[in-house]
DNA sequence: TTCTTAAATTATAATCATTACATTATTGGA
DNA sequence: TCCAATAATGTAATGATTATAATTTAAGAA
């Protein structure tokens, strides 16, 4: 049913092939809005009544240290939220509704950091305001 | 002592003035490290031996609602940062050492959000890596 | 200067996200 | 099938933050 991508994805990165993994994935993959790990949660409690939130908090981490899911904080919150687009890390967050945008840009990160020595491997643009929807009420 | 300058501020956003409060900007203008709450709130109970963590929270966030000091979160933790500097958006975080480094960019910002119809209000650019310091061991 | 009140500070308890740790179960190669 | 490494589990502990209520203080008015 469509999991060989992540099973794919799992191998590559040495990461062992567990139906926790493929379902946080398939999730993660079909709701691409960054969700908080307890969201995330939630919704594996529905189809796996047993699981810890703990098997949870571990499946994220090795998803975000194998660079398969990325993650981000916003000031509004102390949790992380994921996302399995690992492309997009703009992000515009409303402060009315709450909502979460993805934006495209092409900020050059290597051409800003190349002057200062630095060595980028990941980054977020976390933008506040109010969205367009919840501008025009 | 050079604190009208905080008086001012403050009572252009019709904030009181208070000792902790003028305190906290001194400290905050003066080390431009992007402290986290508890790191303001050990320095105060060196000046202010009875001062209560809660002041330091209700001061942080009254300082960042009337936009006097800006406020940052960073995946590797749950804890707020804050800085005075309300202009420099760009931090880069070094995954090695801990540090937090400002960067500048001509990012435009409002030229990105048009396009979407929302409104910006404040953003942070948080970049992940290893800074030129620890790439060079 | 004193009075007044709205705002600030304080202290304590409660909550919520996350981490630590020890145990059991499972994956995937030999 | 067996074994070793990795994953999942459950519980307890930690650490940041929020809630609440009581006390104190800043600052404008009398």
């Amino acid at each position: 049913m469509g999991l060989d991508k992540y099973i794919e994805m799992l191998k590559t990165k040495g990461l062992k092939v567990t139906q926790h993994r493929l379902e946080i994935m398939k999730y993660l993959d079909n709701n691409r809005t960054h969700p908080t790990l307890d969201q995330v949660y939630l919704y594996m409690k529905e189809k796996f009544p047993s699981i810890s939130k703990m098997t949870v908090y571990n499946v994220i981490d090795s998803l975000i240290s194998s660079r398969i899911i990325n993650s981000m904080r916003f000031v509004n919150s102390t949790e992380l939220h994921v996302d399995f687009d690992n492309k997009t890390h703009f992000h515009f967050v409303c402060g009315k509704c709450g909502e979460i945008y993805d934006l495209d840009s092409d900020l050059d990160l290597q051409e800003l950091l190349k002057k200062e020595g630095h060595e980028a491997e990941d980054y977020n643009v976390n933008i506040y305001g109010t969205c367009g929807k919840c501008a025009k009420k």
